[in-house]
DNA sequence: AAATATTCGCGAATCGTTTTTTGCTCCGGT
DNA sequence: ACCGGAGCAAAAAACGATTCGCGAATATTT
């Protein structure tokens, strides 16, 4: 009983369980037309009188009717329904970049939503036969690295993909949304420049991702522009607090010691900040920080770290349209860039913005 | 043309876009059987001789037949999809508690992709016309606070719901997973008392969650065993660093100063320690910090902060099971509690465990 | 005014399953 | 010998929408 208000007007509970909302039938004989009349005018399709088009969308109103999705999606054979898979390589489960991926997901959901589409959680799949049972209209596929094993199950089974960030193993395919990384990149170096660092090192991640292997390249283009020689590290993807502390102390031994670093993931700027105050050295007056995605944990940082806002939930929202339009056959503008944006911290200006 | 393989095996291209895969009838045709008997071999239901059951099976593996979701849906009224919420409250869409959160969705992602069920991520539902359109055999509502609007709209419309942790609304409602919260505090609290601590203090949130209410429940009740003053304060959820330090410093204030803190989450575990090391207090060795949920940032905190690990994955999964079986009408037991562990680490025991 | 388009709406077919109904065969019991 | 039931398989009827083809009514042209 606690699941309550089964009272008359629950449109559940036939008796042989099935459920009994209103069907076009009903509505039909309501407005005293034909199905295919009442379908066409929901749908705006065919040929119906403006004037029989209004009353039947009013009588299907008050009577509160909603198509069957179920048989739509049978009669016109598409799902209603696009997966998203956040992260291919990790077998526990556990997703890399948490704050990015959730925020790419809920744009991506509300986006699906608006448009009357379901958007559902995929798990790593990594065979045709494995997401051939679950067949969405289309699949957003986030963190795409080389020889992506998701990318080739829904390719053979013909199920259109856009991708986060270009596809490193397809790099002619367009059907991408994503950042400007090489501006993107430049804008970070330039500020934290601007707040006066002359020797700026780089910490990224060893992932064959687009964003990852881009953004090495926007710092050692950029380094190579002024005449300086680049001071580029990788942090394993496994990277624990002490092996990050290690690969930190090597840098800051370097000569000219780094005063600015780079930090790819909000994870290794985190773990910067926290180590360089464990060794005595101010942020941002010794050293300045910036991270190159931003979220939750470098913005509650202490002291906060700058970063570049990737705007996840407009990735999201824009891979959505860009893979309904895939879908309809339209020819529409790609890949789709989404602008970045500076939020300037504690890490690099030393006073709290706003 | 990246859009490879398009050859001649390539299940879709049909000339008028329709997916060409094998249907039942093509199975029933290559078999020698009715349509019927297919069905009824491969959903094992009805009588079929055994013998004839293998036949009609080897012949749809061989075919490669899988179901057509839409017209089996269809049929049996199913869509095949569960829903989940994950935050019914935040307008922006910023997803509080991202870790937790992740992971949940994530087990249950897995567990429903096991039964052949898509779990859609559905975004904070308000009203029963925006559930009406996107109609799930059973949603997830996580995070349900008091008088949830989602709950309300599922329920007007006859959708299944199980929530993560008891619905405050609800209190005699069954079908909700979660933890043992008050002895999940008490464990925390033993522990933090275990290490040395003698003035625990506890920092909650302002959230009219299950979770929330029962922790600080339990907090008091350990206290009051004890014949200890309680101390416990709450951070408003939209909490700054700023905030949460002013907090803080009242806390150390008092007489006796706690030399404990049970943060509920790990949002307010990971400032209070940065704040601790800020205001030159040694954790573990002058106050003792232990979260009440754990994650990544529990962890990666430095010190490395002690969490209780409610192990999200498990429960995703664990509520995945038990809204099919609500579905299935089954009455099985419930609620479902999944057994927390505690991760100790540096911040009550001062040194890298493991 | 006749011929020809065009608009509008209806009925029926269809999508690919599952489920119900029907039918046939075989067997044991009276 | 006949009946009843069980076992199996085929045929047919759903499920609820969309879409196709056609005719009737109306508008437009010759």
């Amino acid at each position: 009983m606690p699941n309550a208000s089964n009272g008359d007007r629950n449109p559940t509970s036939g008796a042989n369980g099935r459920s009994q909302r209103v069907r076009i039938r009903d509505v039909a004989r309501a407005a005293g037309a034909a199905q295919s009349t009442v379908s066409n005018a929901i749908n705006g399709t065919g040929n119906v009188d403006p004037h029989t088009r209004d009353r039947i969308l009013e009588v299907a109103a008050e009577l509160g009717y909603v198509p069957n999705r179920n048989a739509r999606s049978l009669r016109t054979d598409r799902a209603g329904m696009l997966g998203i898979v956040l992260s291919t390589r990790s077998e526990a489960g556990e997703v890399a970049n948490v704050s990015y991926n959730l925020r790419l997901a809920g744009g991506a959901s509300r986006a699906a939503f608006r448009r009357q589409n379901a958007l559902t959680l995929l798990p790593p799949v990594r065979t045709p036969e494995e997401a051939a049972h679950l067949v969405p209209d289309g699949v957003i596929l986030a963190d795409i690295e080389l020889d992506d094993p998701a990318r080739a199950a829904f390719d053979v089974i013909g199920v259109p993909i856009v991708t986060i960030e270009s596809d490193p193993g397809n790099p002619h395919e367009s059907y991408w949304v994503g950042a400007d990384t090489p501006t993107n990149t430049r804008t970070g170096l330039d500020h934290l420049m601007a707040t006066g660092a002359k020797t700026i090192a780089y910490m990224g991640t060893d992932s064959t991702g687009t964003w990852s292997a881009q953004s090495a390249t926007a710092y050692r283009a950029w380094c190579e522009e002024r005449g300086v020689e680049p001071i580029a590290i990788t942090v394993p993807r496994t990277q624990t607090v002490g092996e990050c502390a290690e690969v930190l102390r090597e840098l800051l031994e370097r000569e000219p010691r780094p005063d600015a670093i780079f930090a790819l993931t909000e994870k290794i700027a985190v773990t910067v900040v926290q180590q360089l105050g464990d060794l005595n050295l101010s942020v941002p007056r010794d050293i300045r920080v910036l991270s190159g995605s931003d979220g939750d944990r470098a913005a509650q940082a202490l002291p906060s770290i700058s970063a570049i806002d990737l705007h996840p939930e407009e990735v999201g929202a824009a891979a959505v349209a860009l893979l309904a339009e895939l879908i309809e056959g339209l020819d529409t503008e790609r890949p789709r860039i989404i602008r970045a944006t500076l939020n300037a911290r504690e890490s690099t200006t030393g006073r709290v913005t706003r």
